[in-house]
DNA sequence: CCGTTAACCTGAGAGC
DNA sequence: TGCTCTCAGGTTAACG
């Protein structure tokens, strides 16, 4: 579901409502997401009050006393909710993906709050939870996922370094996190329509004012989806301050068959399959 | 090492 | 109603 816009707007809606926070139980419904949740997670996060909330590409990273964390990953389909203890029925959606009911039975992991819980629903299951014991093992995690899409190793020099004979295309490459963390689906299309260039062009064939183009659009297209509160596909309602906006702004995304929106463009959007996976461009401007 | 494909899951929607 | 098919914001083991 989230990319690295929506994951931040989630970030800071957690940072808002649980930081200082002692999770008081902890409930698994169902250990086998992406990965098996521990047998020991419960009894790990009992007590444990939460220090901080952080976020690198599209993780969630929950802090504790003595360099404990949770790593925690939404998949495609995971999203969090907030319960008020005292009237159950009130359901404050934290996340993006919005079917029209979120069926109890994909509830998986409930932290519980003196006040409210905290429910994570997946569907799919394609999320996780994942603990860690120590700065060092947090940072070995993080590790295959640098450079971040933010991150200012993210620059001309390291895509020279990276693109250079390699005969994958550029989409390929903004999906792949071990080469930049934080870009998904949408975004790898909407960056490219901004850098004109074609979601099939190979890496080896980019040159340094394509490459120029590439760090300077993927920080322009996720700062701004992050100020306009993320993407929101599909119906979303009742999400009180996590109503994403910046669907609206697709240039490209979702746009198979319409006019390009730039300006003295005659193009129509494609919609093509790289890698099984729905890519969206100008067939005039990208070139 | 490199690049691509199939697989992991469930649900919604289209077409018949 | 119901069947089959495709598609979905993510990752990764396995293959040639």
């Amino acid at each position: 579901m989230p990319e690295l816009p929506e994951v931040e707007i989630v970030k800071r809606s957690l940072f808002n409502k649980v930081k200082n926070q002692k999770i008081s139980k902890v409930g698994v419904f169902n250990r086998s997401l992406r990965y098996r949740i521990e047998d020991r997670f419960e009894d790990f996060l009992k007590n444990q009050k939460i220090l901080n909330i952080t976020r690198k590409s599209k993780f969630i990273i929950l802090h504790f006393l003595n360099d404990n964390y949770c790593i925690i990953h939404l998949g495609m389909t995971g999203t969090l909710h907030l319960l008020d203890n005292k009237n159950p029925n009130k359901n404050t959606n934290l996340s993006f993906y919005h079917s029209k009911i979120l069926p109890k039975k994909h509830n998986h992991v409930e932290f519980n709050f003196s006040k409210f819980s905290l429910v994570y629903n997946d569907p799919r299951r394609f999320g996780f939870f994942k603990l860690i014991k120590s700065k060092y093992e947090l940072d070995s995690f993080f590790k295959p996922f640098y450079p971040e899409a933010l991150d200012s190793g993210f620059n001309l020099n390291y895509l020279k370094k990276k693109l250079k004979n390699k005969s994958k295309n550029i989409k390929n490459f903004l999906l792949d996190q071990n080469f930049v963390s934080g870009i998904g689906n949408i975004y790898a299309s909407e960056i490219l329509y901004y850098c004109k260039l074609n979601p099939l062009k190979k890496g080896k064939n980019l040159n340094i004012k394509n490459m120029k183009r590439i760090v300077k659009y993927t920080h322009f297209v996720l700062i701004k989806a992050i100020k306009r509160g993320g993407s929101t596909i599909k119906d979303f309602k009742n999400a009180k301050g996590s109503i994403g906006n910046f669907q609206k702004e697709f240039k490209v995304y979702e746009r198979k068959n319409l006019k390009c929106l730039r300006k003295n463009c005659d193009g129509i959007i494609k919609k093509i399959n790289i890698n099984n996976r729905s890519t969206f461009y100008c067939n005039n401007c990208q070139k």
